[in-house]
DNA sequence: ATACATACC
DNA sequence: TACTGGTATGTAT
């Protein structure tokens, strides 16, 4: 049996046999590619949690007979067969490389790994907290009889299911009809995000506790760094958290997993290992952790998804560990980021640093909306106003406007199509997004669609600009690139009026913290060292600029304010009593303090991240 | 830089 | 009887 291939594990030889390494006869690309469609059918959550005894060949059988025929199964065995081919090409290509390339790859990727290897830091404790089922446990909780019987949560395509329908093999981004075909008496709920966002604040008000800079991914994830805790309480990190977890459960009844390891990469993957309400410790130790990855399946690691895999396996690198062993060759194929990705994972290597989702600048935001296909202009208008007004409100909220439009259109077939153009200005109106999506949407006629979606990127954050400074962004864009809309003041004025008509102006600190976000970024990139030095670096550049001309705007060079409540006092009580009035959040109806800045930073985030728009937004097709 | 693909929840 | 939506990022050209 495979016994650990522990501290100093063997590189596979370099004399690797080009001939006998294809064990999947991946050559009929016709007919032996159903096996691998219905994987492809299966989804992604196959190898999740939940599932043991179920007859997977059965389910897949199902699901293949269930999707036979319609456009999205030809859709995915047109790619599926696309795949196929990219990945004998690989095979073709790594039995072309020769050992002189072997062995100097070897060297360059040992090299690669020293250098890894010295950004290592065991001195964090990292947890990732993950809800088992979220919106199931939310659900069984207010219909106890529930718990009994298969039921799922979703539309169309489920979000989650509980445990016993994962028993059936239904499973998470299942189509719902799949998964009534799979599992006939499954009861479909909707969402109902209000609920969930309320048991959300109530975990992660524990969470605080232990990390007030905690990042919470979503509803239902997130990263925690507890080494101070751990400290300052003078208790063991498994004590901690599973005392953590039994509070989440005493208060909310929800129960939740935990992985906890040296970084977040480890605390992710361990804590799917003893899914649903467990938790898995990796020491903080290189060999611990070392052997912690080196059975490891690659599909478990965040970021390796079904392709990815498939071409790994396609090199006969099935685990983690076999990275190493196969890493000459990998070297040869991939691309350095890859590269770069694939060894840091083989390494247990991730990052330590835990801070507040709030604290990501946003680099885009979109919206898009699927309908029964159409293929009528008059139809199609209606259905991208739609989406260009629900884009303005996300806009509006947001306080930002876009340098660049993207179009996104899905055809009947599933075959998608994306556009992208520069705009004159920063754009943040249905209107301007209509009238340029429209354009764009124009010369792709004839087509018919499924789903149409617009984008802005580039972003302009408006939140307190004040006119002068957005007229004068409008006109520095218009200087850098040679515009292609002559931009008379008229222009000007006119977008200006637009863009503050009715909004408030106040805060303007946001912008300074901001900055702080651009920059703490690209520290953050430079410390782990596990991002390519011409990225940070060009990124601190850019941050330094952008800084630079701050000041230069503002005739200041104060210092850059503290980002907002947790990183200023976590637990500090002294300051500001007269502050600690109480208002319940008109989104999700907890209280918060009343202090405008902290509202609005709460107010922001209770709409932020997609998940409310769900509950708020009603898709009509 | 743009288009398209992959991945995550 | 009808296979999502939002965001980030990688790859290819």
């Amino acid at each position: 049996m495979l016994v650990s291939e522990p501290a100093s594990p063997k590189r596979e030889n370099t004399i690797s046999n080009p001939e006998s390494s294809p064990k999947h006869s991946e050559s009929g690309t016709s007919d032996e590619s159903s096996g691998t469609l219905r994987h492809r059918l299966l989804g992604p959550s196959i190898q999740k949690s939940g599932q043991d005894g179920v007859n997977q060949a059965a389910v897949s059988e199902i699901i293949y007979q269930a999707s036979q025929g319609s456009k999205y199964f030809e859709h995915q065995k047109r790619k599926e067969k696309e795949l196929t081919k990219k990945v004998e090409s690989i095979v073709k290509q790594a039995a072309k490389v020769s050992n002189q390339e072997l062995e100097a790859a070897e060297v360059r990727v040992d090299a690669l790994i020293r250098q890894y290897e010295a950004t290592r830091d065991l001195t964090q404790t990292i947890v990732h907290v993950d809800c088992d089922a979220f919106y199931a446990s939310v659900e069984e909780l207010d219909h106890p009889e529930l718990k009994s019987k298969p039921f799922a949560v979703g539309k169309g395509v489920l979000c989650t299911c509980n445990y016993v329908a994962r028993k059936f093999g239904v499973r998470s981004a299942m189509a719902e009809f799949v998964a009534k075909k799979i599992c006939p008496e499954l009861i479909v709920l909707r969402l109902n995000f209000p609920k969930y966002i309320e048991k959300s604040n109530a975990i992660r008000m524990i969470l605080s506790e232990y990390d007030p800079r905690h990042c919470a991914m979503t509803l239902d994830e997130a990263y925690l760094n507890i080494t101070e805790y751990c400290a300052n309480m003078n208790k063991d990190r498994e004590e901690v958290v599973s005392e953590m977890r039994r509070r989440i459960f005493e208060t909310t009844g929800l129960t939740v997993s935990a992985g906890i390891g040296p970084n977040s990469r480890v605390a992710k993957i361990a804590s799917n290992v003893n899914k649903p309400n467990g938790q898995c410790a990796i020491a903080n130790d290189r060999e611990a952790v070392m052997e912690f990855m080196c059975n490891l399946p690659v599909r478990k690691i965040t970021g390796i998804g079904y392709v990815l895999e498939r071409q790994l396996l396609a090199l006969d690198v099935n685990s983690c560990g076999e990275i190493y062993r196969k890493s000459a060759l990998l070297y040869q194929i991939f691309t350095d980021t890859t590269m770069t990705f694939l060894l840091n994972c083989y390494l247990g290597l991730g990052s330590t640093e835990v801070k507040p989702i709030d604290q990501y600048e946003r680099k885009s935001v979109g919206c898009e909306r699927s309908f029964r296909a159409i293929s009528d202009m008059a139809q199609m208008k209606q259905k991208l106003q739609h989406v260009a007004e629900d884009l303005e409100k996300d806009c509006k909220r947001l306080n930002l406007a876009g340098r660049k439009l993207g179009l996104k259109l899905k055809k009947a077939t599933f075959e998608q199509i994306s556009r992208q153009r520069p705009m004159p200005r920063p754009i943040n109106t249905a209107s301007d997004f209509y009238r340029y999506g429209l354009q764009m949407l124009e010369k792709e006629l004839p087509i018919t669609v499924r789903l149409i979606g617009l984008r802005i990127t580039d972003l302009v954050n408006l939140s307190h600009e004040g006119p002068m400074k957005t007229f004068l962004k409008g006109q520095r864009r218009h200087n850098d690139r040679l515009e292609d809309e002559p931009s008379t003041s008229m222009n000007i004025h006119a977008e200006f009026k637009e863009l503050f008509d009715g909004s408030p102006d106040m805060h303007d600190d946001e912008e300074i913290g901001e900055l702080v976000m651009i920059i703490q970024g690209s520290q953050e990139e430079d410390a782990s060292g596990v991002i390519d030095d011409y990225r940070s670096s060009a990124k601190a550049t850019a941050a330094r600029d952008i800084k630079n001309e701050y000041e230069l705007q503002h005739n200041t060079a104060t210092p850059l304010m503290p980002v907002p409540e947790s990183e200023s006092l976590p637990l500090s009580t002294d300051s500001g009593d007269s502050a600690t009035a109480l208002v319940s959040c008109p989104i999700c109806g907890n209280q918060v303090s009343a202090d405008d800045q902290a509202l609005n930073h709460h107010v922001d985030w209770c709409l932020s991240r997609g998940a409310i728009r769900e509950a708020v937004k009603e898709t009509f097709n």
